[in-house]
DNA sequence: TCTCAAAGTGTAATTCTTACACAATGATTG
DNA sequence: CAATCATTGTGTAAGAATTACACTTTGAGA
């Protein structure tokens, strides 16, 4: 298969690079995605099969050294379209990770990426088989660090979605409210009320009416909406939220 | 002056490093701190003129490149040290900046940490008159993108003590009311309501009394608190804090 | 002892959050 | 085509949190 072959050499040429950096004394820098996605109401994401026999059968994060005429967030974008075939996505930096150990090859210095995408809509090309969606909440033991990195942006995800509208970007962009509360309940791990729920989204005014009813459910139908990312951009936004802690 | 020269000695070293860097088509990595302190009544962060011809009189962030056989993190504990003397202070990664042409001698990217310091209490050794406490809002053009770096931080700061009590570390050990409240008013930029402020204090149960009071001051003196960690710690976190954007 | 400047304190109005139940709808089945 | 099913859609009242607001107390200094 071309795409197998064609990661198989690459990962070939990061071991050589490794392997150099090492003997030079060089520090490495890589970018790590963490690719989430929601499907039938679980919060997923985007795994590899090690290819370290030190890691086999372990469960990896996407990544890849960056390039030296690169700037960060593009090789963060690079190695998405790389591994999903996605470019029009939901991208974040959100911590570096740069103990010394951490790469059994190396020194590599990590700097992990969010991403969120809608899994039923992009249908991306997971041709090689060591790609896989994985439940977030049963995931034990990662290659590397990928365990802790996942920990802390799963605890970024479930902060950053209450205070940012970026629950959409996991869902078609026509969804019911039903949909979305599945999506905040599956990520934060509660049971919300449905009519706080709505009201507490339509009083944001960040919802649009699409006109458009749910199709295919063995029930009542519900209406469709969409986010409307003009409103949500009008408001004006406050330093002062209250003290809290 | 023995700490100036140390200081020049290091600068040609890394002026040096970088060079070699450039030349070898290397990646080098730093640490850049934004050293936060609070002295009348206003938000200060500590800086150094800038060496490079490039930023003649331009005030830059204080930094260093990693060594290859220590942590992250204790690179950014080390050069804090270095420059200031301190360990016992909070210090906390807010985000990495990798944008290609960021540093003019070198391909550099950068790991930015947050520190707060109790200026008066900790009394650092600023010998070398190059460092300097600025006004954090009345600071226009710095050298690299550090004037990007510290917009960045002061937002983050602005948000992350209201979420977090690291606000103390800006202060003395004990305090009065009074100068918390400064502290908030001069960090968020806005009037708060004495009364409201206390109550929302008192209730978050974080406060201790000391038992002693402010001296020195030209009016009735204040009680001093001191904030209670253990109190903090015990609190239980909520990953549910409400929808709100 | 008088003045000054800030400390310390309570309450009522408002806003936000939570808890909760029943009728309407469309799909499916017998 | 009538009955059933599962889920949508909707309002209100109680409780909690936030806001706005003014007067008395205290110690220092003149």
């Amino acid at each position: 298969m071309i795409a197998e072959s064609a990661i198989t050499s690459r990962r070939k040429n990061i071991k050589t690079i490794l392997k150099q950096l090492e003997s030079d004394g060089i520090i490495g820098i890589s970018v790590d995605c963490v690719i989430f996605g929601f499907d039938e109401n679980e919060l997923k994401v985007l795994l590899i099969k090690s290819d370290l026999k030190r890691f086999e059968d372990k469960w990896s994060l996407l990544g890849d050294l960056i390039n030296n005429h690169e700037d960060l967030d593009h090789a963060a974008y690079r190695i998405l379209k790389e591994r999903t075939g996605l470019d029009d996505v939901y991208l974040e930096q959100v911590k570096t990770f740069g103990e010394v150990g951490r790469h059994p090859a190396a020194r590599v210095v990590t700097v992990t990426y969010c991403s969120l995408i809608n899994i039923q809509h992009h249908q991306l090309k997971i041709l090689d088989n060591e790609l896989h969606w994985h439940r977030v909440t049963t995931l034990n033991e990662m290659a590397f660090d990928h365990k802790k990195i996942l920990d802390i942006c799963y605890e970024w995800l479930q902060k950053r979605i209450q205070e940012h509208p970026l629950g959409f970007s996991l869902l078609p962009k026509k969804f019911s409210l039903r949909e979305l509360q599945n999506l905040y309940e599956a990520i934060l791990d509660v049971k919300l009320d449905r009519r706080n729920f709505r009201k507490k989204f339509f009083s944001m005014d960040v919802l649009e009416d699409t006109g458009e009813m749910e199709t295919d459910v063995p029930h009542r139908p519900g209406k469709l909406y969409r986010f409307n990312y003009e409103k949500y951009q009008k408001k004006e936004r406050k330093t002062w939220f209250g003290i809290d802690f």
